[in-house]
DNA sequence: CGTAAATTTTAAAGCGCTTTCAATAGTGCA
DNA sequence: TGCACTATTGAAAGCGCTTTAAAATTTACG
């Protein structure tokens, strides 16, 4: 059998004779062989893999848990397809040139971009230096079109304060993520929004935001509820933080659901279940594994059709109710 | 310039000129020139990537929380010395034959293995197939030479058993992974065994094993405080569980480090830091980020120096003390 | 049965590097 | 100045595939 014919049958080529590809086949199973992956790229100018790079600004925010989950769902979908993940890591200065080398090197045939910021300068690098890409979240002020996966984080949020403006709440304290991040700002523009519609004046002294760590969660609660006019409900961007609020309230010998009311953001960790019969926490759900997929399927469709349009995904987040809310009772009477 | 000169000028050989060298580098530079990659792996044998494979035997059990830590070790280490991670994600019934794809294909230098299982059979089959390997942690009744990275988890669980024993509690409630790993068993007999030599009988009613979740850990510690001779002390195979139990036990109107001491295995994970001033748990520690670094630079020196010896890391996990033990106050007194 | 068309197979080029081996330029010393 | 040697550079082969273009075989049909 020649070379050719071999490649052919193994890559599902139609010209080639049923017989030849089944005795082809058999045989390359017969002896385990399987083309070069190496020389196939060099061959074909693809790597299949699709690249991710971290970058290291500090160690806190290196390993952020959604991290586990998002991979997850990017290397589900891709490693069905054939494609791997390919992991690098870099300080935030070497970033651009990290894209710049993996694009010259032919490393990988595209990239995931996660954690956006407004007018995130990677959007146009990547554009400029020709690498397929795709966005998980989207960047405020970036005209240019471009491939993206987002949680209507806004809506989300506006949902979570109307929940608890019907509840009776208009004392909420806000524990926001990094908001130099385009996901938490437009989360705070859909909780001050809401409670301006409502004839509410958000105060900025219940407005937080910082690294969402269960620690940080606690201390900014306790915070909020050692005030004199404490809130009867607090807002959560994260499962993490909620359990470092929770901590806050049961040491201040409040109960939560009760006393004070608690909703958080919820990206359906698998590690971090809170889907119980009634969830402990009243959340704004939306599974970052799912978005993992989805960006994965989507990049790859971008790869192997580059003629194809850019397309983007809203997905929506549902508002499950839990224990963790309820009417507000007002502390002071 | 020829070709070959280039080559060495920029793959840093000693039979070059400098002023040549200089040159060559500079032009690189100029027109952001880099070796392909996939040239560069056909023609070395070499892909520059480390393989990680990660089973899907179930959604809970696919993003486990140290996971997120353990890729970022792997990724920061091989990073910085030019390899980047390779992801695959398949069947637990797959696992082999990926294996033997990966080496085949050439898809990767080495692999790393993690959550070994006693006579874990992917020893013995990356051994066959000659792919280099090392093991994030120990696989019991393998008596063939391997690389491995592994926590003293046995010493780790005598040194949280002993420390409750000294503040005289007897009746300890053991929250375990899954024992069907070797690290569980590990850990189990650790805790076994010390209560032996203290001449305390372990009950089994007190010990549980499973998947390493916030639920659980609340559903068995609720459980274990629900017994008529309910365990004054408990110990989590990990924060998560830690956190469940913590709400069991505030739920039971019991107070930590008072009514009930509470004592676990801390991973360090960046996003679940029990590292205050005082921390909030009494834990066991060793970071897992640090041995996904150790395990990177093992795998690499074991690639690039094939004739190495194969090494060993045994990490022993410090005990910090925190705010969840205390003297066993008796609960029926 | 012969020839054109369709189907199937093969030879050979090329992907962009590394590396072996040969060639050339440079150096020290008699 | 010339020779042996060393330092430096270059030509060419080869890594193992895919793909183009050509050859061989089969099929269709008058």
């Amino acid at each position: 059998m020649s070379q050719t014919t071999v490649s052919r049958a193994l890559g599902g080529y139609p010209e080639v004779n049923p017989k030849t590809r089944a005795r082809i086949v058999q045989a390359a199973e017969q002896f385990g062989y399987r083309p070069d992956k190496r020389a196939r790229s060099l061959a074909t100018g693809r790597s299949f893999n699709i690249g991710h790079v971290l970058t290291s600004r500090n160690k806190t925010e290196l390993v952020n848990p959604i991290f586990g989950d998002f991979i997850g769902g990017l290397t589900e979908t891709s490693s069905a397809v054939g494609y791997s993940l390919s992991l690098t890591l870099t300080e935030a200065a070497q970033e651009e040139a990290i894209y710049r080398k993996l694009k010259s090197e032919g490393a990988v045939d595209g990239v995931v971009l996660q954690l956006p910021r407004p007018n995130d300068p990677r959007i146009a690098l990547l554009k400029e230096i020709g690498l397929p890409f795709v966005v998980h979240g989207r960047s405020t002020n970036v005209t240019t079109e471009y491939a993206w996966v987002d949680v209507n984080n806004r809506r989300a949020f506006e949902r979570a304060t109307q929940f608890l403006l019907d509840l009776g709440h208009t004392r909420i304290g806000l524990i926001n993520g990094d908001e130099t991040m385009d996901y938490a700002m437009r989360r705070r523009s859909g909780f001050e929004d809401t409670l301006k519609a409502a004839g509410v004046e958000a105060d900025p002294q219940l407005m937080s935001r910082g690294f969402m760590t269960e620690d940080n969660g606690h201390a900014i609660a306790r915070d909020f509820l050692s005030r004199p006019d404490r809130p009867t409900a607090l807002l959560t961007s994260s499962v993490i933080l909620a359990i470092g609020a929770r901590r806050a309230i049961q040491e201040a010998n409040l109960t939560m659901g009760k006393d004070v009311s608690l909703v958080c953001y919820d990206d359906d960790l698998s590690y971090l279940s809170n889907r119980q019969t009634v969830p402990v926490f009243t959340a704004v759900r939306s599974s970052v594994l799912l978005a993992g997929q989805e960006i994965a399927k989507m990049l790859i469709k971008q790869i192997e059709e580059p003629d194809s349009e850019l397309s983007h995904v809203l997905l929506e987040a549902e508002l499950v109710v839990g224990q963790s809310t309820g009417p507000v009772s007002k502390p002071f009477i």
